[in-house]
DNA sequence: CATTAAAACTAATGATATTAGTCTTTGAGT
DNA sequence: ACTCAAAGACTAATATCATTAGTTTTAATG
């Protein structure tokens, strides 16, 4: 190695992921990444090609860490509802830690997307998961139905949607509880 | 009125909605919606007091038209179950025919949400009709799900996190049911 | 007919991402 | 030890963007 490289792309990766999780995405420019590590805005074009392809990495990295946590979560517990409920719990303490990465990851506006091959086989625990509650058959749309009301309930509530007052502890849980009651009920064979 | 003007703000964020809707946010600038207008870019100023205001003002028509469908949907059908249904539908449909702008008003990214209280004003009618299912006392914890549940589903599908396969139609009602039948199931009194 | 003010215009500013070209330093090969 | 190739930093420059300041135009009002 030539020079004595100053930085490299997971350190910058990482640099960007925390300015954007601190200061938001409108206020992250280049420039300033650039600056919190201590060198000139065009010298991170050795490291990425374009401030696009910085996001994309970062909501990469923000997606690994989520998908990371949740299977942690699956371990807590016994049978698969008690390890459901754990990674649901999870998945939402993860995008209250995280609230603007969390968000940016799906925030289709921009081509930000980390490949969706990544995400698809990530997600295969969690279907077997499924399977057992709704059936093998079933399995996939329980899945669907999951995610959407987990990430549709953070979301909006990140999204300053819920408050018109109540404890969103509970009623978060009572959610899921109802969805998964149903789910078992209508779905299973 | 002393100069002719060539443009009114409901023209403008009119205009401003269908290019960020047929070209996505990202390439809409002043000097394209001003061009596309007849006018220069400098001129939308007295009109809109900046792009942010421009936006949000585009929100708050996406937002609308949202609800103006959700309740003309309302009235579609006999009994609780059957208005709701409609209602889920009517919102998928909006989000499909509307996909960038839908998405627009859920991005907390920027501060382009329109007043909150309006939406919160909006969404009565909704949580009428819950506790019709759930009962009055669990009737904004089950539209929390619910609303959760719908923009989560369409969130995802938009982002297309949902490629594996299976009709999606059939899947969105599947869990839309199985939600409905839980609420019912695990709230009701 | 003169005045006024709204709404267009041009010109200018500062920030942005990105590109081109230069300089510096280190490690690999002789 | 000595060269030299190249990675990685730098400065300078470009195009685009939102926004502001100042000017001009024009129609309604007196």
């Amino acid at each position: 190695m030539p020079y004595p490289a100053q930085i490299d792309r997971d350190t910058l990766i990482e640099t960007a992921r925390q300015l954007v999780e601190q200061h938001g995405i409108e206020q992250v420019s280049l420039r300033l990444v650039a600056e919190t590590l201590g060198i000139k805005a065009p010298s991170l074009y050795h490291h990425v090609s374009s401030k696009n392809d910085l996001l994309r990495a970062v909501n990469e990295v923000t997606q690994k860490r989520l998908f990371a946590m949740l299977y942690t979560a699956m371990h807590d517990g016994d049978g698969a509802t008690a390890r459901l409920l754990a990674v649901c719990h999870a998945y939402r303490a993860f995008a209250h830690q995280n609230p603007v990465t969390y968000t940016l990851v799906y925030t289709p506006q921009l081509d930000l997307h980390p490949p969706a091959a990544e995400q698809e086989k990530a997600v295969l625990p969690l279907q077997a998961l499924m399977a057992e509650l709704a059936g093998e058959a079933n399995s996939l749309t329980a899945l669907r139905g999951l995610l959407a009301l987990l990430h549709g309930w953070v979301t909006l509530e990140l999204a300053g949607q819920f408050r018109r007052g109540g404890d969103l502890d509970v009623a978060f849980a009572e959610a899921i509880r109802a969805y998964v009651a149903g789910i078992t009920l209508v779905l299973s064979p």
